[in-house]
DNA sequence: ATAGGGATTCTC
DNA sequence: AGAATCCCTATT
């Protein structure tokens, strides 16, 4: 193995700790891009950088799930950072997150889409759909956890423990300029807080949703 | 017990 | 623009 090749296994391994994930919902959610999801699964490993968040706060923010306060399903925002928080949407769709701020305070960030690094063909085979470029594999929040073959069994899943799934730093700054627009499919929540710029991406990524 | 609706994606 | 499709949450 060269000696780049033997970096980039070492940065699978560069864990982000606890501690990166005990902040706020948008700082951490701007602090993500970058920084590479790796998942291992029978079929083997994928990995891909993020390149597009948003951030989910607690009960004040009329359109985070933690809205209606701690519920059954809302409980992972709840709990402790660092851990995952995998929910089902419109009944078909499998969405990442990741818990944010501190225990026993909501918050968490929404993974949107990653750009593929490794294991595309496995990629390729999860979302069987012809005329994908490889860029736009994991592409969208649903779309992004399939490819990665996150499902709701990762539900409440430790992220910190490098084993099936988690989030390592690559150690380089990320050389796209990050930019911010308002969230993706909240109208629900009103204007002051669909407004809010807090949904982030890398500028020029072909794998950001272009709403 | 039941109704209303959704942090999406694909097809027409 | 509209469908697909399950489960959460609130209400009766």
């Amino acid at each position: 193995m060269g000696a780049s090749a033997a970096e980039a296994v070492a940065a699978l391994h560069r864990l982000l700790p606890r501690e990166f994930y005990a902040r706020s919902s948008v700082d951490v959610a701007r602090d993500l891009l970058g920084k590479i999801l790796v998942s291992e699964s029978d079929e083997g490993p994928a990995t891909a950088t993020i390149v597009e968040t948003e951030a989910y706060g607690g009960p004040d923010d009329l359109a985070s799930h933690a809205r209606a306060g701690l519920t059954k399903r809302t409980a992972p925002m709840f709990g402790p950072p660092g851990h995952a928080y995998v929910y089902l949407v419109y009944g078909m769709h499998e969405c990442l997150n990741v818990v944010t701020e501190e225990d026993g305070r909501a918050g968490a960030v929404l993974l949107r889409a990653g750009h593929p690094l490794t294991g595309i063909d496995l990629m390729r085979r999860r979302r069987a759909r012809p005329g994908d470029p490889d860029g736009r594999l994991a592409a969208g929040p649903a779309r992004l956890a399939q490819a990665l073959a996150v499902t709701r069994a990762d539900n409440g899943h430790d992220l910190t423990l490098g084993r099936r799934l988690w989030v390592a730093d690559p150690g380089l700054p990320s050389a796209a300029a990050i930019e911010a627009g308002p969230r993706i499919g909240i109208s629900y929540a009103g204007a002051e807080w669909a407004g809010r710029p807090w949904r982030f991406w890398l500028r020029g990524e072909p794998a950001a949703s272009r709403p």
